[in-house]
DNA sequence: GGCCGATTCTAGAACGTTCTAGTCAGTCGT
DNA sequence: ACGACTGACTAGAACGTTCTAGAATCGGCC
């Protein structure tokens, strides 16, 4: 029965308590666990074997409050935002080749941002990697003069502040989609936005350049809209009663899209053969056979990476901060798009 | 310029760097950052002056290192299941107002079970909140021989081992599906399941009996399904060929669902005129306005509450563990269920 | 004036680790 | 034979808190 709680007091079994059972002093033991080098193979065995028998476990605590370095990552996501959860499983993974842990917190509807950092700073993180935060710039700032910052898809405007920013060229992002849909044979291309939050304003420009270049800006409308299914919904009814009605929406989000795609399919609205819809993330949702989304991709476990990248380089001692990561989208062609229906393509001009 | 640094050295600022600001002993301004008793109004004030100057924070892991309560509840979660994330938000809250704290530890594909509990448990957490765990029942016995343990979704065969339950009762939540739908006057009403995962076995056999209790068992079919909308979607595409064609769909799920909705959608059959459907969870989806499932309510605030009421409860001494908690399921009846069309009512025996 | 009980404060020992500076053998080179 | 070196090990001081005792201080009351 070697599961059993092994030491005799309730307690919970210490280095003292592995020493005392090998023989050994406990900086040996320690020496041991960290597989640090200085002990001799015959003695590592009989420690570990000691360790094993009892069920030692090393005290995260005591050993991080202890050694200067952390090596702890705070990361600070959205709950329920799809698109965080998977940056969070690329940081997972490049925190740990990295050799760091990684700590989380959760901004949800009742626990503020603010909440979600003072834990991560109580609990000694070297480096934070915010995605996607609401704070002012001010408060980033100042956060940022006490230990590495990266903020991940939110840009922040005077590169200043010390703060490193990871994110995908968001008005890049919105050109190809527009660039792809022209392609197909589109002029009325509607773009429904995503209002304040992160990355919106760099996609509601590059959405409009995009068509200025296509000599299009005649055409161009900005519908508000939102990061949820409902605001894309309410966008694209809103759409199907504007005349002349647009060939192909530009949605804010994959979110935004699905809900874009199934206010369209209630009205009886075939997509694409009527109208084409592209959407932003290539989060899990679009990739599914039967939504299909042809959207603009970003890389969330790249992303990931050189977050953890900035941050992991910010404590080896770099000094440059500030510094701005743009990685460039790329388009996923799936079936939601399409050339626009024939007795509306004729209107293109020749 | 009250944001600075403000400690010399490049160090954190510590109790004794406030102590020595203020002229007192460190144990006092222990004290006084504890909001213990011991300190009076006057110095309680300076201290807080100073420590506000140096920006001082509290070591939360020398604070656990000493103490030797650590008020912290490590909770497991599904990083890509939003059920969860509602799970993990209702515990926030439940457990700050319990004056605990929480450690979150993902699970993703790149991040096993073991690894997630590994973790938590190294970070002294007091108790474990496992939100729809995986792992065979003797791991589970064998951690709850360490520290309460509580299981959120996942229903365990021998309520033994220890290990507090919690979760909703899910053959009644598949029952009050049927009975709403025999209702309608349905009597051709499928099941998409839910394969291995948590809770999919009860609501099998909920969905089982219920038929039989309405005399229905001849009709009652079983799909193989599973808890993404793709697995729903597959399911719904064989459903349309089969003969007879069920007038009704439960879903495991209400992702499941959603795909079950989409694949009929785009099929042309109308829901809910045709055919009806409904989901399970009641989840953010499922309220959206442009879907509008009906679907079976868990009441994921009731449900955090409890696991961290079971948790809390065994900490503060309570002797008895391996309890279940089961709690009531309510159907909220939404768009997607009407009675069954005209065509086919007749069929209704007399 | 002396004693009591609060109240306010402090010294110093924990907590479970890691780190620094050793000690103690044994080995090698000359 | 002797010092220098190496490898294995250890004592004891950190780390930043909280906790346990106990020391001052202060009215108030006999």
């Amino acid at each position: 029965m070697p599961a059993t709680p092994a030491v005799p007091d309730g307690k919970r079994p210490t280095l003292a308590d592995v020493a005392a059972l090998a023989g050994v002093s406990t900086a040996l033991v320690s020496i041991v666990m960290r597989e640090a080098k200085g002990a001799s193979a015959a003695t590592r065995e009989r420690v570990l074997e000691a360790a094993r028998e009892i069920g030692y476990r090393p005290d995260s605590r005591a050993r991080l409050l202890r050694s200067n370095r952390s090596r702890l990552l705070g990361v600070q996501f959205g709950l329920q935002h799809p698109f965080h959860t998977d940056l969070v499983e690329g940081i997972y993974a490049a925190a740990e080749s990295a050799g760091y842990q990684v700590a989380l917190s959760a901004v949800a509807p009742s626990r503020s941002e603010r909440q979600a950092v003072e834990t991560l700073l109580g609990d000694r993180c070297e480096a934070l990697i915010l995605l996607g935060p609401q704070a002012p710039a001010a408060r980033l700032a100042e956060l940022s003069a006490q230990l590495p910052v990266v903020s991940v898809v939110r840009r922040l405007r005077p590169p200043a502040a010390g703060v490193d920013v990871v994110r995908t060229a968001d008005d890049e992002g919105a050109r190809q989609a527009v660039d792809h849909l022209v392609a197909l044979g589109h002029r009325d291309i509607a773009h429904v936005d995503g209002g304040k939050a992160p990355g919106a304003a760099d996609r509601r420009r590059g959405y409009r350049t995009a068509m200025n270049r296509h000599g299009l800006a005649g055409r161009a409308r900005v519908l508000p809209g939102g990061l949820t299914e409902e605001d894309g919904a309410t966008a694209a009814r809103a759409l199907l009663d504007a005349r002349p009605r647009p060939t192909a929406v530009l949605a804010f989000n994959d979110r935004c899209a699905t809900g874009v795609l199934d206010a369209f399919l209630r009205a009886r609205v075939p997509v694409p053969d009527e109208i084409s819809v592209v959407g932003f993330d290539n989060s899990h949702l679009a990739r599914l056979a039967h939504i299909d989304l042809t959207t603009v991709g970003q890389d969330a476990s790249r992303l990931a990476e050189l977050a953890v990248g900035r941050a992991v380089a910010r404590l080896e001692g770099e000094k440059r901060s500030g510094t701005e990561t743009v990685i460039a989208p790329h388009l996923v062609t799936r079936g939601t798009t399409a050339a626009p229906p024939e007795g509306i393509k004729p209107v293109v001009r020749d």
